[in-house]
DNA sequence: GCATATCGTAGGCGCATACCCATAGCGGGT
DNA sequence: ACCCGCTATGGGTATGCGCCTACGATATGC
């Protein structure tokens, strides 16, 4: 027998943060796995769920909400727009902006995402009861207001 | 006064792997960003870590390790060494190996390298007394444990 | 002794993410 | 009428990461 050649560095694992990074990614990641068997990246489902759940968007709005630059957003319209997802209009009001909002077709899309998400969520999650889920959804929720605010040290994260 | 617009989309937060995927994120970037002020980047401290806790490594055991592909690796000790944190012997029973250590500089930063990661969890996790954070702490242990297995579905992650 | 497998090395590719700058159109204030 | 600021857009760059191929040196199995 030999010692487990897989086994992580100990002086990782006794860092919080770093289970915290290993285990998001590897959600994140997986789901981004299903996200691309439909030719979707992450951040498209990101504008879907903003715009879903808080209505149509101005442009600069999901920058800001989603803190992804402006520029980046105006090509994940682009994609979404083709494939029918979200749909594009001038603001009537100020022409300089555009309206985004989603579609009959993304909505329904965004549905299947959700489930994906939650499918994803099940197989990460599985060694935790419904307590514990809780508990866990309660502590990071915690952590990532605090985080979403000032924030500590430096800007980082993004 | 507006909505914030700052709001992440609720049904995201409803979701526990996005959470874990968020706070993650923000910490391994907020530590990559002390990393750099050294020169280093993640994977550097991953390998200071496995060498520091676990001794000298064959490279191809770092590469299963770690998870990283052994061509990278190689990459990884060359700064490594370069810089003097790392030594490299060729293995004298098995002349195709390389086997790898720390240098008593290597330890030294390594040290370092987790004080600063230390006062990045403590930043990030500054929201959550002794008791919550070891809650968190071990209900990420058993998430990890899971998903280092066989691990659900796919293989992502990796 | 020869074929096959393993190890380190070198080089390159593709992808997602994150920024940054310049431009053209438009609104608002003066 | 004019200037300034904001909007979307288009283009470009850099980085980190993951992955893959080829090759020479060496070990190992037959």
């Amino acid at each position: 027998m030999r010692v487990n050649e897989n086994e992580t560095p100990p002086s990782l694992l006794g860092l919080t943060t770093y289970l915290m990074s290993r285990t998001g990614k590897s959600a994140r990641s997986r789901l981004a796995e299903r996200l691309a068997d439909r030719g979707l990246r992450l951040r498209h489902m990101a504008v879907l769920a903003a715009l879903v759940d808080l209505g149509p968007h101005v442009q600069r709005e999901l920058a800001v909400r989603l803190a992804i630059d402006r520029s980046d957003i105006v090509k994940i319209i682009d994609e979404l727009g083709a494939a029918g997802l979200v749909d594009r209009a001038r603001d009537m009001t100020d022409r300089r902006r555009v309206t985004v909002s989603v579609s009959p077709a993304g909505r329904a899309l965004y549905d299947r995402l959700q489930a994906d998400a939650r499918a994803v969520q099940d197989d990460v999650l599985a060694p935790l009861n419904a307590r514990e889920r809780a508990r866990l959804t309660t502590l990071l929720m915690r952590v990532h207001g605090h985080l979403q605010d000032g924030a500590g040290a430096q800007r980082a994260g993004r």
